[in-house]
DNA sequence: CATTTATGACCGACTGGTTGGTCGGTATTG
DNA sequence: CAATACCGACCAACCAGTCGGTCATAAATG
């Protein structure tokens, strides 16, 4: 099966933005680098910013269906919270310059976009919040939690590691998934819990 | 006293940049925002570029010689580490913009600009890998915690808050600050230190 | 003290190179 | 013989940076 010319596109220009950033590569640059013309990018996409859009897409709407399903069993939060996060860490491997892309370029969506995708991120988010909520509810999780800044916390200790994780690195993607939840779940259980 | 010329480039800029990103704004933008002229920004800056590097150098240098100095005093590691955060977090009241652009848009740096910041960010890196290797050490912290990772992960809880941290928002800075350090030390201190 | 010279802050019209996007055309496929 | 996929020379707009010049103040000169 040969690759269709718009997955081409998206993932010439996904190592591109990943390293250059949205503004740093031109639509020369990425047809040069897909191997095809300008007439064909602009065949499969309407303009550079739809491109972007289409990245943004991608990976949010993967990210959030698999948080969903995580999130739909019903288990104690503590198990669910635990499964969210390996699941989304674990997307670090296959989507890091999606991911790279989405968090550092979002600025550049024209509005239109940038409404669809807002819109789906705090949906995942959401989630997250819930599952919180609904810890500290049963007492599973400690009673003197912020919902809305552990949310924040946790997302920001997981996300950040699109700065630093290499998949050449001394780590796997699992283990550090595994530490995550470990030093989570240490912050965040009741102590008769524990 | 009237503000200097080069202080309202730089404010200007950071406003603009933080909302538009580096290459979403235009010389001719900032220059229109200051109140100043093409000519008198080329006067005080050689490139737009060196205006970038300028930014991340002020908020830099100023976080690593809040960090070394919180560092410097014989205290427990807990102790240290709990000085440190607070320190760092209450940066982004005053240099949100800056803590902003330099999040974002490093990527733009220039080679020997971005060689400069580079040294000074991993010297900061230095300093809190250094308290939990020394809290690890001491038996304060768990012995099983990863150096590496668990700094990351300080970090990345730590830096996300410029996503979303608003000075109108519900909570201050302050409380913020204070509930990371409970969180991270319900994580990473050991059993018996608690 | 008056006058010339020098310096440095600041101005803004202009430019050369670059970039996203177009459009008339060709190849391929059902 | 459509219709769709793809091509690449070309263009208008834009943008960082330039450059010849003004003005105000200060130092040097007679």
């Amino acid at each position: 099966m040969e690759t269709e010319l718009r997955e081409r596109i998206i993932n010439a220009s996904l190592v591109l933005f990943e390293r250059h950033g949205f503004h740093g590569v031109t639509v020369n640059q990425i047809v040069e680098t897909a191997g095809i013309s300008k007439g064909g990018f602009y065949h499969h996409f309407s303009s550079k910013d739809e491109l972007l859009f289409v990245i943004h897409d991608i990976f949010i709407t993967y990210v959030l269906e698999r948080a969903a399903s995580s999130n739909q069993q019903s288990l104690p939060p503590a198990t669910r919270l635990r499964s969210i996060i390996k699941d989304f860490v674990s997307v670090f491997d296959i989507y890091k310059a999606h991911l790279t892309v989405f968090y550092q370029e979002s600025i550049y969506l024209k509005p239109e976009h940038e409404e669809i995708v807002k819109r789906k991120r705090q949906q995942f988010k959401g989630i997250i919040q819930s599952v919180i909520r609904e810890g500290v509810d049963t007492g599973e999780f400690r009673k003197d939690l912020s919902i809305e800044i552990t949310t924040m916390a946790i997302l920001g200790m997981v996300n950040w590691t699109y700065k630093w994780y290499q998949r050449s690195g001394e780590k796997s993607i699992e283990e550090i998934a595994d530490y995550y939840i470990d030093l989570i779940l240490h912050a965040v259980l009741s102590d008769s819990t524990k």
